[in-house]
DNA sequence: ACAAATAAGATATGTTTAGTCTTATATCAA
DNA sequence: TTGATATAAGACTAAACATATCTTATTTGT
């Protein structure tokens, strides 16, 4: 996997809307500019959200953005495959075709038990555990 | 993180000399062949193995590549980042410096733990225990 | 001296990332 | 119903990175 700029944007994003509130319905350019993101490259990023439902987005004059669910109901790992695709450590773990070894090869099973704890220990983490972490660092 | 084609390599080339014995010089081209490496870009790879000291190169008519300890001496993680550097699944983990947060974000913190974890798995995994995962698969 | 083999640097080539630009569409409010 | 505000969607661009290959030099054994 790789963390691309799109993903840290992503998570940034939601880890703000659920800063302001479940229910808060917040511009992108407020999101933008206290999340330190690129307004155009955030639009992107919030639709992709959006079509995975993650967050809804509102049209027109005073539209924008809102969580569309509880923070303790997103993990890290759903906004992060969201954008960037489903985690993969090496590519044979994702697609077994590509490398014709991959049903006898030791290495290709090391790939795929990593890869496996990896997102189980980013789905257990929710943005509320996020926020509470915040919380603890700040008082 | 990411693996890389020329990540892959690394581990396949050391993988095959680890299989031809812990004392075989073995041509460039052999290696080439059955680990399915094209030679000049295994070449570029191998002086950078040789660097770290996990291979042992000879130059000159009869050269090739050997390996320079024990395979149970040799950890995946050690081959990897010879190879891509230091993995690291978000660049702030890496340069706490890129991000001014860093110090007060409860994602920075989510992002080292798993890192932590992702390196210590690859790092219990040795070329000998990938070894005997192979005969094990195909006895 | 010659052949075999790797070293090292330069040079493509292709893909991905990160971001911008442009045009269209939706919504609110006067 | 018109204008201002805001997002949608797709085309486009520039830079970075990955994946090699090519060329010339150097090393080593016979
Ligand atoms: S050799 Fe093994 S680890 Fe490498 S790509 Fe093939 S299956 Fe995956
Ligand atoms: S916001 Fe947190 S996770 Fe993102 S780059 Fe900064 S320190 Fe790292």
């Amino acid at each position: 996997m790789r963390l691309t700029r799109a993903g840290e944007y992503a998570v940034r994003c939601v880890l703000y809307l659920a800063r302001r509130g479940p229910g808060a319905l917040v511009s992108r350019k407020e999101v933008a500019e206290e999340a330190d993101i690129p307004g155009q490259f955030l639009a992107k990023i919030a639709q992709q959200l959006a079509r995975q439902g993650i967050i809804e987005i509102m049209q027109g004059a005073g539209g924008g953005y809102r969580l569309s669910t509880d923070p303790d109901r997103i993990t890290m790992l759903e906004v992060i495959e969201t954008i960037i695709g489903e985690i993969a450590l090496n590519d044979c773990v994702l697609r077994p075709g590509s490398c014709g070894n991959s049903d006898i090869c030791a290495v290709h099973r090391v790939w795929g038990e990593a890869q496996a704890r990896l997102r189980d220990h980013l789905n257990g983490v929710t943005f509320a555990d996020l926020l509470a972490e915040e919380e603890r660092l700040r008082g």
